[in-house]
RNA sequence: GCCGAAGUGGCGGAAUUGGUAGACGCGCCGGAUUCAAAAUCCGGUUCUGGCAACAGAGUGCGAGUUCGAUUCUCGCCUUCGGCACCA
């Protein structure tokens, strides 16, 4: 053993024993309990960032402690390799898609083998593979003959100048990113995949999932947002009857106008007629098609000229067109209650139009409404037959009133899931346009569809298109001239299947074999909570699919989650004579605190010049303020940048980058290494026998049970790796100062090392290999058993209690640990300071809680 | 705008089921070691008053429930994540 901890010196031996040895390699085995644990896998941008980092260290140390505790782990890692990135590059540094991503690939992967995670690459993946591709594309032609998939007109962005279609973040206000154009709204036929058919059991099985974080169900739960109510006929001269959907019938009395969408046919019609109505049409083309800004612009409308029926008073209402209105969601129209809905209360002041009030909160006292909406239910007012009915009775009796005007509806705010990307680097969707045949799915002996790589990427028009000799094709019906599909896939197509195809990455004939029912689902996901909506919602929808097609028997995919928060870093700016802000990276600034320890600002190191501080920040290119891992690990070692990020914060919340906090990761290695060097020169650690012990060496080894007991909870049940560590280094403490080197006190303190060696393996899995060894055993650490409690360890004899007075803490007492209530009570009271504050007061009430704490309350 | 989360010493965080607020680490202060420094080791460190014992205050802000609230309820403020074409 070296006299000083050097992990360049062995983390490189340890890894190449895992290797030689195949030790992540892993087997199906009927007999032993599985675990599959997944970390999202990265999209290759080119080099790991700390956010990788913390979420495999995260999947890391739960595979290695289950691993412990015995069971057959599979830990994959792969590659989501599609994506806008790549093309971006390719237009920046003249370098084919393809050819970016895999280097990237090879680069990341490298990256990933130094931080000695324990993976099975025998398994891995990259979705830019046609072996994997190919089966998203036979599933995608399946559910065409399911009928689960149709095509449609929908929105994009469209670039003029470009000629292209922009994603929402390549649109800066307004512009696109590259030529600064005005951005218009274009409507193009895009294939959707039927989800809404599986909104109900989306919905459902969300109970099924205990082990999920209630945040993300509650998001989901929102998001597909199932509502029910009534859809509602509203009769307009000389046009089609315009339909509404609504959660509130019971105010169907109090609607005084109706709102239809800038793209709905009455609105379009108007626009004919009407220069104005015309006018504002165009411009909500211009608008984005983000739901963000859309939600937060101003509300603005333009009254049509149209006015439309109310079914039951025969009134006529006026009609609308609003920028609020979305065409692509319901009926593209609304009835307006501005008296009980507050966005209908805000149009119709700006808008002088009517505000009838028709609900009560008690069915006597007309509501204010001279300050906004009232939009609680309540009891039906000024509504004629209907008044005195309560929500339930008005929906039942508007039902029946409007007899074929009505017809109760379950809606979900969920929307079909548009996978055409109007994009080069993607997978290809398997479709084929023949004039005579109509739409064919590319049949499965023609699969996959094969992306060609030889490609130039402009940033205009698709590439794929531009290639005649990929685009024509025979049809599969009348093998007359054909076109293939030049749109690609959504890349969240890729990500929402790659968990299941881990298990049998090579199966030949079928997109998954029988290893998939072994493995999946997965046991343990971890990931971003940026990804709580879309892609978990989306892989859970593949799962019922796949389920569907008889490829899995489960039907939710991932039995726990875990949702890492980000990673973040200090971050600094200089200004330039234009005002212009300059990101400094935190690794070339000297900060600068003020009395109380906080940073104000900072020096540039090169200059000395002033640099401003912005706070913490999540690491990032535009703030330049991302630490490279690789920096860091070539200065401190694997296990002290994974032992610092999983100490420095509970794994769910944000944390803050702190280079002092990494020194003291790596401090705390140090020590560690020189008290198993220091145990292990006085030789082999001698026998324990357990009742021949003293008190100070009970004590020890009691503290060693509780740190067995502790951790293990708290990195297998809590998941929080942060006070595990803290535990370790507490036992470690102990070890310190406890100075005994009797044959019994040597025996305590290896088992003391012992189990803080494998309680941190799963951690620190480098320098913990060799300290196993140090120790005197055979073997690799991440091969022996998770230490378990002796519960005759931790038995005490007396415990400590609190000694509060009206809830203030006043003592403490030490008292027997099967003392009985009134012995408590009595020692209580006898405590010098707590005696104090009962002169002269009566004690009225006495509250014990055993093993806690005592309050008496005294008047 | 809508949905979700977070807010505790100088800093990161702990307090698991309503029961001792501040574990563990960083930083800082003092000491040991050293010719000196680095490294290392030991001690102290929520704030205010006090030599101390101890007392008072204190978990974003304002109310409430309770013997007792960082924890539960209501109302606000600030920050962060998502909002369907970034992944």
């Amino acid at each position: 053993m070296q006299d000083h901890y050097d992990p360049q010196a062995i983390e490189q031996s340890v890894q190449q024993d895992w290797e030689a040895k195949q030790v992540f390699r892993a087997q199906e085995d009927a007999d032993r309990e599985k675990y599959y644990c997944l970390s999202m896998f990265p999209y290759p941008s080119g080099r790991l960032h700390m956010g990788h980092v913390r979420n495999y260290t995260i999947g890391d140390v739960l595979a290695r402690y289950h691993r412990m505790c015995g069971r057959n782990v599979l830990q994959p890692m792969g590659w989501d390799a599609f994506g806008l990135p790549a093309e971006n590059a390719a237009i920046k540094h003249q370098v084919p898609p393809a050819s970016w991503t895999r280097s990237n690939i090879d680069y990341m992967r490298q990256q990933l083998k130094r931080l000695g995670f324990a993976y099975d690459w025998s398994r891995e993946l990259a979705t830019c593979d046609p072996d994997y591709y190919r089966w998203e594309q036979w599933l995608f032609t399946r559910l065409m003959q399911k009928g689960l998939v149709y095509r449609k007109n929908s929105v994009v962005n469209w670039d003029p100048v470009d000629h292209t279609v922009l994603a929402n973040e390549q649109v800066i206000d307004g512009r696109g990113w590259r030529s600064g154009a005005l951005v218009e709204q274009r409507e193009i036929p895009q294939w959707f995949l039927r989800i809404t058919d599986y909104a109900e059991e989306l919905l459902q099985d969300l109970d099924q999932l205990p082990h999920w974080p209630e945040a993300v169900k509650t998001m989901q739960r929102n998001w597909i947002g199932r509502s029910e109510g009534l859809q509602i006929s509203f009769s307009v001269p000389d046009a089609d009857p315009l339909l509404v959907y609504t959660t509130r019938p019971d105010t169907l009395m109090g609607v005084t106008y109706l709102a239809v969408a800038a793209a709905h046919p009455l609105a379009q019609s108007a626009a004919a007629r009407d220069p104005a109505v015309a006018a504002f049409v165009a411009e909500c083309q211009h608008s984005s098609t983000a739901a963000a800004e859309l939600d937060a612009q101003e509300k603005r409308g333009i009254y049509l000229g149209i006015d439309a029926i109310h079914p039951v008073t025969g009134h006529k209402l006026p009609v609308w067109a609003a920028n609020f209105v979305l065409m692509g969601y319901g009926t593209g129209a609304v009835m307006s209650v501005p008296a009980h809905d507050q966005r209908d209360w805000e149009f119709a002041r700006a808008h002088g139009l009517r505000i009838k009030p028709v609900i009560s909160a008690d069915g006597r006292n007309e509501p204010d409404v001279s300050e906004g909406a009232f939009t609680e239910r309540g009891v039906l007012f000024n509504s004629g037959a209907f008044d005195g009915l309560d929500f339930d009775g008005a929906f039942v009796a508007l039902e029946a009133h409007l007899g074929e005007g009505a017809r109760k509806k379950v809606n979900y705010r969920l929307r079909d899931w548009g996978v055409s990307r109007q994009r080069y680097w993607g997978c290809p969707i398997p479709v084929i346009y023949c004039e005579a045949c109509g739409d064919q799915p590319v049949p499965e002996d023609q699969l996959p569809v094969v992306l060609p790589e030889d490609v130039t990427v402009t940033g205009g028009a698709s590439p794929l298109a531009q290639r005649e000799d990929w685009v024509q094709v025979a049809c599969p019906s009348c093998g007359g001239a054909a076109r293939r599909e030049t749109d690609t896939f959504d890349t969240f197509f890729e990500s929402s299947w790659y968990y299941a195809r881990f298990a049998c990455p090579d199966a030949k004939d079928s997109m998954l074999d029988q290893r998939a029912g072994y493995w999946a689902p997965v046991d343990q996901y971890v990931g971003g909570i940026e990804h709580a909506i879309l892609h978990l919602l989306y892989a859970r929808f593949f799962h019922k699919l796949m389920r569907d097609e008889g490829l899995l028997g489960s039907s939710e995919p991932f039995v726990r989650l875990l949702t890492q928060g980000m990673v973040l870093a200090d971050s600094y700016f200089q200004r330039d004579a234009k005002g212009a802000q300059h990101w400094i990276s935190p690794l070339e600034v000297e900060p600068q605190r003020n009395a109380e320890g906080r940073i104000v600002g900072g020096q540039l190191k090169t200059d000395g010049s002033a640099v401003e501080y912005d706070g913490m920040n999540k690491m990032s290119k535009s703030k330049n303020n991302g630490i490279d891992p690789q920096v860091m690990i070539e200065r401190y070692g694997a296990d002290t940048v994974r032992l610092f990020m999983m100490f420095a914060a509970p794994p769910e919340q944000s944390l803050e980058w702190s280079d002092s906090g990494v020194e003291g990761a790596f401090r705390f290695l140090k020590r560690l290494w020189r008290q198993v060097k220091l145990h292990a020169e006085g030789g082999p650690t001698p026998p324990l026998a357990p009742a021949d012990l003293d008190a100070g060496q009970k004590a020890l080894r009691a503290k060693t049970h509780q740190t067995i007991t502790r951790a293990g909870d708290d990195i297998g049940r809590r998941t929080t790796f942060n006070t595990a560590i803290a535990a370790v280094m507490e036992l470690l403490n102990a070890v310190g100062k406890f100075e005994d080197a009797s044959a019994a006190g040597r025996a305590v303190v290896g088992e003391a090392l012992d189990a803080a060696v494998r309680l941190l393996a799963p951690i620190t899995p480098h320098v913990s290999e060799v300290l196993w060894k140090a120790l005197g055993n055979e073997g690799l650490v991440i091969d022996a058993a998770w230490p378990q409690a002796d519960p005759a360890a931790l038995v005490a004899e007396t415990m400590e209690l609190a000694v509060q007075v009206n809830g203030k803490l006043r003592g403490r007492i030490q008292v027997a640990a099967d003392a009985e209530k009134t012995a408590v009570l009595e020692a209580a009271r006898a405590d010098e300071n707590v005696a104090r504050h009962l002169v002269d007061k009566t004690v009225r009430k006495e509250i014990y809680v055993p093993g806690k704490l005592v309050n008496l309350v005294v008047g």
